[in-house]
DNA sequence: CCCGTTTCTCAACACCCTGTTGACTCGTTC
DNA sequence: GAACGAGTCAACAGGGTGTTGAGAAACGGG
């Protein structure tokens, strides 16, 4: 996925391997520099550096630090994808269960990548590639989060209401949000231990509870 | 509000008035170009040209870019503070009205300020005062929101359920994150025609109906 | 009316960061 | 062993931020 920006140098990979690893040693600086400090806090050249080679070298294997970034993105969206969770496949332990399992799951990706995370949200401001893929995901779920809706309204488990890629989206934007909050400890948030509990009845209430007559 | 970093001249107001036009002049041209560019393709050289300043005359004003969007949001929380919107006066007309109200306020006062909310995002990202101003409106308004909450559910209106605050703070991080999605046109969103009543829906169903056994 | 003080202004500077150029090294291949 | 392509980096060009220090311009008090 994604192939444009990171890669000035596509039919590298055939040749030596020495290339592989600085792009690799780019791609693990990152990641490590990453977890102590914002997007916004490092440099090319701190990059560069933790690789061990100069800032035009990283040019050679980057074409930005944007790019760095959206690389390991594509791996950490590639995983998920390989995770295969999929809503649409609830259905069998009854709703609480099976959505619970939906939500810990979201939950557990974002928990395990929380400074990759953070960095997205914070290049997604100003990145068009880095917004676009975000959307690509969100898309993606979103998709499949209305799939299981209308199947539990299909099969009469829940009342009908506003159509369920609406509320899907906005059930997957409270997730989305209120998870960034809890784990960038931005402003006032739910805790951590009780975050999921507290998303799955909001999901349960907004799928399953009718609406009150007035 | 937040006196802090706006204002290298604290006493100069009471001298001659040349220099106050001058700021406003900066906080004018700000709100023109963010209506058109994202904060991060402005620069304080802009905004000291836009004002008829050199850029060093521009930091006898304000100390950064950023303090300028912070002088203007000030602002913009000021008017919503005086304009007084209180969740927690609803129950007039009935939960439907009283909520559509609230939501549709909120909905607004988003709408009228989308280039400065933008913004007001993106800087958050990287700036701790403009973060922190965001969190303390965040929470003002959430905690409206659980007093309202928790007033329904006392005169038996609403039933139990989460914590008020917990549920507060997810609901407004819906609105928060769906709306600025649907304003900026960043991925899938509900299109603005819909998104009050889509949210309401959502409100309603989480504040009024109860969850489902299993 | 002049003189000190305060406000206000900006050319010039120091610095940091990005991205590019062009020359150079060094295996590989024929 | 010449030609090639991958890999490397010193040096450059350019744009942004924030600071310095030397003034101009307005006042206010003697």
């Amino acid at each position: 996925m994604t192939p444009a920006t990171g890669e000035p140098s596509r039919g590298r990979r055939t040749a030596r391997p020495s290339g592989d690893d600085r792009e690799l040693a780019i791609l693990a600086t990152a990641e490590r520099l990453l977890a102590e400090q914002p997007l916004s806090a490092i440099s090319v050249d701190d990059l560069a550096r933790g690789a061990g080679i100069s800032r035009p070298t990283f040019y050679f294997y980057f074409a930005s630090k944007d790019a760095v970034l959206l690389t390991l993105l594509d791996r950490v969206v590639a995983e998920a994808d390989a995770a295969g969770l999929d809503p649409s496949l609830l259905p069998a332990a009854g709703p609480r269960a099976g959505w619970r399992h939906v939500i810990t799951t979201y939950y557990e990706s974002f928990r395990a990548r929380r400074a990759l995370i953070r960095a997205w949200a914070e290049a997604r401001a100003t990145n068009t590639e880095i917004r676009e893929l975000w959307a690509r995901v969100f898309a993606d779920w979103t998709q499949r989060c209305a799939v299981a809706i209308d199947a539990e309204r299909a099969r009469g488990t829940a009342p009908p209401g506003p159509p369920a890629l609406e509320l899907a989206i906005l059930l997957t934007s409270m997730n989305e949000r209120a998870l960034y909050a809890t784990f960038s400890g931005d402003g006032p948030a739910v805790e951590e231990t009780g975050i999921v509990e507290a998303l799955l009845e909001v999901w349960l209430r907004a799928i399953y509870g009718a609406s009150p007559v007035d």
